[in-house]
DNA sequence: ATGAAAGCGCTAACAG
DNA sequence: CTGTTAGCGCTTTCAT
């Protein structure tokens, strides 16, 4: 069943040292072409696959990379791993995936414990602590994805001007009131929403009401709804579209109207955003481009050109607010209508 | 920064041989107290870490698993993905993910390159043919999630069942001609969907026009929703949720009213499933419970009890209609799914 | 251009 | 109970 074939049986049957084999498959030009195919075509005859485990014990280059997530159920996350993943491939490199179940100890202990199979780890909204992620950061090279710590090197999207793109649209439809619904605390992304929310609010003379925080799901946006709307807003702004989701559920329940009676805002992974109910005003995250994006890092830093950039290591990636339904003139169909092209109007930073 | 402790590291601090160390920690029983105490003090002290894959060359178990999705975008793996990665940890089994995007050929060339890092490995929805099934299944213990060949162990969700309850539905609705938005050919899932609309069509006198086959995304229930309305049915039945969201965006522009005008039913993950715009009636998949289910068959295998049932390897689990706003009486507000223009909410509750 | 031999970090006999 | 030794499958000097 599991029979392995090893260097040695194709060298024995390529009628070649062992140490040949091995330079067949890793540097083909050091071996004259006749005998290249000899050894090929035994090791394809044989059906031998080369143990890359056994190869990285003396490499030290495992050809994986770990990816930890907090919760994969959240829409948001396989998305990033999606985008990993072709990136990865790319670089002929194969992804560990871990779930660390937003548990803060957890994401740590899984990522020591991957480690050796590794080349590196891509933390995705790491929730751990400062000192953690240190200490984590001294045994293996990271990334950080919308998390930011020191100068490790992160891919960061740029979810302030979301939220500052958000405030201006509902100031333009006239609120002058509104909540936010705040996610998990410790959450780079939940201060950088805030951070812009309050900014643009000043700016645009609207009003913030800061509620929860509220964990990160479709559950507590039912909850929530009602605690908005006690508070008296014109508008909602959810942490992430699992609690815009639930937050207009609750509404249908209640019998009001969006956006009529309120406008609902949420952050999401852009390729759900345009399934999503047309009611809702989405601020696009770029999830895909974020995880590819991650792995460049990554692979510049293995090659050593990480220290060459003098630690510039940290990359923004634009946000984008995807407005349906709730703007549309009367008459105007109905749809997902960004076509990916045209942005909408944004200040330089 | 790499710097790799071992076990001699370990030995030396604790003063004793390296079996030692190595027994201290995978049968800590064999070692004396005072001794075992010694060299994990002294493993914590240099901050040693076992190297997961020089104990797999030598023990030819690896404690990891590997899991390949056709596409990680679809709501419905991730969900999968979730189950086989929680049930995994519990057994100290760690996750190797690849995604094979669709595309049956990498599929195989992905499951051979991992083979050697994994125990095994589990195959959601292959799309890979029967030969190449076999083949790989000769090199790798192998599970198969919603897809059935030979006697491989397999876990199969009970899709078929769902359909019947999704027919039953319409014709108590009063339904009589009804599409289905065919998916992916060579799906398992697919043909079960379709073997059992087809046999329930029949039982409730439900005439069932086939269409497709299409790709299983939102883009393809844009174009299918338009294909099924030419061909004036009363109900869509569509391959999955992406599509059933494309053909409800589709309806949506096209002033057609869900669910008086057209009824649609979808087939999708059941946590996904609760969060979904309620005029959608959805034939909940048990995706976490099946990746457990997964997991548990291989552990099976891998510990041998595999051939010890007499090859009853095949596990079903069961489906279920979850119906919503659909069939709530005439006045019931329908959903946050409408043009913007007029309120959706009828008359009150 | 090719071969022989020495390990990578670990565990599994086999002795003591 | 603990230490010594021999590899797992592979790459890599160092010779030839």
């Amino acid at each position: 069943m599991k029979l392995a074939v090893t260097v040695h049986d194709v060298a024995r049957r390529a009628e070649v040292s062992v140490s040949t084999v091995s330079r067949s498959f890793t540097m083909p030009e050091l071996v004259q072409a006749s005998t290249r195919e000899r050894v090929l075509e035994a090791a394809r005859a044989l059906g031998y696959r080369p143990n890359r485990a056994a190869r990285s014990l003396i490499t030290g280059r495992t050809a994986n990379i770990g990816v930890v997530v907090p919760d994969l159920a959240n829409p948001f996350f396989p998305s990033v791993v999606k985008g990993i993943q072709a990136r990865a491939r790319e670089s002929d490199y194969a992804i560990f995936l871990a779930d660390s179940e937003e548990d803060p100890r957890l994401e740590a202990e899984l990522i020591y414990a991957m480690a050796k199979q590794v080349d590196g780890v891509i933390v995705c909204s790491a929730r751990m602590g400062d000192a953690d992620l240190k200490r984590v950061s001294e045994s293996t090279p990271l990334v950080l994805l919308n998390r930011r710590y020191a100068n490790l090197p992160a891919v960061l999207m740029d979810t302030a001007d979301g939220s500052r793109q958000a405030v201006q649209h509902l100031a333009a439809l006239g609120h002058t009131r509104c909540a936010f619904l705040s996610g998990p605390p410790t959450s780079w992304s939940n201060k950088e929403r805030r951070r812009g929310l309050r900014l643009a609010a000043r700016a645009f003379g609207v009003e913030v009401v800061e509620l929860g925080p509220f964990a990160p799901n479709f559950d507590a946006g039912l909850q929530a709804a009602d605690i908005a709307i006690a508070a008296e807003v014109g508008a909602i702004v959810a942490f992430n579209d699992l609690m815009a989701l639930g937050v207009l559920s609750r509404l249908n329940q209640r019998g009001l109207s969006v956006p009529d009676d309120v406008s609902v805002v949420g952050f999401d992974d852009i390729a759900m955003a345009s399934m999503i109910t047309p009611s809702l005003t989405t601020v696009a995250m770029p999830t895909e481009a974020s995880g590819r994006a991650a792995v460049e890092s990554l692979v510049d830093q293995l090659a050593g050109r990480g220290d060459a950039d003098g630690g510039q290591h940290q990359r923004s990636v634009p946000t984008q607010l995807i407005v349906r339904a709730s703007t549309a003139p009367p008459g105007h169909p109905v749809s997902n209508q960004w076509d990916g092209r045209k942005p909408l109007s944004r200040k330089g930073r």
